[in-house]
DNA sequence: AAAATATTTTTAAGCGCTTAAATCAGATAG
DNA sequence: CTATCTGATTTAAGCGCTTAAAAATATTTT
């Protein structure tokens, strides 16, 4: 593969000529500039991009860790940044944490070691662990999805809490009041927002909040103790008239135990859900969900990181930029005249 | 951030020493590696890879471009190579085609530029127009998802035909023998193989096949085309009994038409589907569908590309492989006794 | 026409690594 | 005691670019 010497020769110029050509700079002569066009056409020269990077100490490539990329609520994510990034020159590389601390870490060494430019970031559990690494860094970080109380850096992620206050008060407002809220384990950010948010919405409603209709799985995914708290509370007297589902995956596993129990949506129990998924409008009833934007928030979180990588890690104040979840009305809620 | 210098001096040792240990090779004295090793504690040096790199030529990247990494069908095949790559020490940077050849194009320009050891690409329609492009590449090539007839390389896809025929002889099993097929533009060699497979089985259970049947839209995702294309076949006389769906888009398309005319399925009309989505198990009826092994395609990509970069482009011969899909029986087919 | 200035091109050092070849210090042999 | 060999470390060139500073050339000015 030529390089700028091959160029040069090629050219009868010097490789600083060839650089200063390739990168339009300087006072070129419209002639050299010229011949050099033709010597790069006719040797198919593609600037090494290493030896650039390693000369201006800048790869133009940005990191992007996020729990998994066959997640569909991650892939428009990356999707958002890839996009953003792309206009600007940039390529995105990207790895899976799993929600381990570890693995992220690993994968954060790596991409230490090729110098990313910046790194886009969605943090897991047990995430203060990985805070020295990324406090020593030199780099441009921004959280996504979550926020970190402890490590200062711009966040961009869904307004958690008014999400669930959106979605708890559509249910108020259709006559609920037995809501039950399903949610993941407490650690993480996002779901304690949300029950922040579930119980600040009955509050405004002086709805009195009983502890069994909060259900916290301990873990992600679990679809045995879902299906057994569905199981618990639809069996018992004063069961609830809606489900509010904490999460996409977990409306998928409320929805499941609650066809298996036979039990008819939205007739017996209303459900809605966080997090807009591809079925939620196909589904039988169609699912009211409180969506998130996926898409922007990658998009965002993008742009800030390439405005520090520009302006420098230092200036500014640190941004924390929530987006504002879209309710989308379907058929899973039924009114409750009372 | 310290480099090899900082660490040698810190070490009072050559550089050559500090990159020997760094990379383990030659006779060291293990106190001199001791020594390097704390220097590298204490000034928590990260090696370069892009120096590295420079040297080496070899950049431990490779290089994917899909037609949309938010699309739940690439998400796992990124996945799967994120999986098969990161173990062998290679990060994935990832790019997104839009099924444009243009953009795909100057996405590869990047990628080759960055001097990616290797690429995985997803063909786009129009494909042949990048082939002088990957012909004159010296880094190995592998396509996914789809093959292409001139350009010659390693492929992995899913057997397009195979499906086709295990899902319209599921059909055909069931009694059904008025089957029509959706498909997308048959431009792209994965339609084209379906409807294939589609003829294939119906020929094989002598079915005479009615070329009304066989509907192709000219573009992907194609809702009003579809929405009339049901209408018109479903309120004629001679009107099908079961729908092939070409993919998971088709399908999704085909049942909103279906739901919109209040034809219930199965009774009305059967429904398979090519892909098997997220959503596939959880509408109302489930949905019979033929899966592919879209995590198992990316990974084996990674695989074999790796494989390539290890022992040199040239050697063995060129592999092309067939991932059988799976059948996925649900409640969307009724039986047809006739 | 020489000096001063403006324009264009080249020289050369540096970015942080790898590695073949050279060097050096000990150990062993003659 | 010197020559030879072995093992450990260093020297130095090279990977392909960028860019400040120097040099060369062209254009104005006096």
């Amino acid at each position: 593969m030529a390089n700028i010497y091959d160029v040069a020769r090629e050219a009868d110029v010097s490789i600083a000529t060839v650089s200063y050509v390739i990168n339009g700079k300087h006072n070129l002569n419209p002639e050299t500039v010229e011949k050099v066009a033709r010597a790069v056409e006719k040797l198919n020269y593609k600037p090494n991009r290493v030896a650039r990077s390693l000369a201006l100490n800048a790869t133009n490539l940005i990191g992007v860790v996020v729990s998994d990329i066959s997640n569909p609520f991650f892939s428009p994510i990356v999707r958002g940044i890839e996009d953003a990034a792309g206009r600007k020159g940039y390529i995105v590389v990207v790895g899976n944490s799993d929600e381990d601390w570890e693995k992220a870490g690993k994968y954060l060494d790596t991409l230490i070691n090729h110098r990313v430019d910046g790194i886009i970031l969605s943090p897991t559990s047990s995430f203060e662990k990985l805070e020295n690494k990324l406090g020593g860094l030199d780099k441009p970080i921004v959280l996504i999805n979550r926020s970190s109380t402890s490590f200062k850096c711009d966040t961009v992620e869904s307004d958690n809490m008014l999400g669930a206050e959106m979605a708890v008060k559509h249910l108020l407002e259709m006559g609920h009041t037995r809501i039950c809220a399903f949610s993941g384990p407490l650690s993480v950010s996002t779901h304690l927002k949300r029950i922040e948010g579930y119980r600040a919405a009955m509050a405004e409603w002086s709805v009195p909040i009983r502890d069994e209709y909060i259900v916290t799985s301990p873990r992600h995914n679990d679809m045995e103790f879902i299906r057994k708290s569905v199981t618990g509370l639809m069996t018992g007297n004063k069961r609830p008239t809606a489900i509010f589902a904490g999460s996409g995956k977990i409306a998928l596993n409320v929805l499941k135990s609650v066809n298996e129990m036979n039990l008819r949506v939205p007739e017996e129990v209303s459900i809605i859900s966080f997090d807009e998924t591809e079925w939620a409008s196909l589904i039988n009833p169609p699912l009211t969900t409180v969506g998130q934007k996926t898409y922007k928030m990658g998009q965002t979180a993008a742009q800030i990181l390439l405005e520090r990588i520009d302006h420098g890690t230092t200036g500014n104040k640190i941004r924390n930029i929530r987006l504002v979840p879209e309710l989308n009305i379907r058929s899973s809620v039924r009114a409750l005249l009372s």
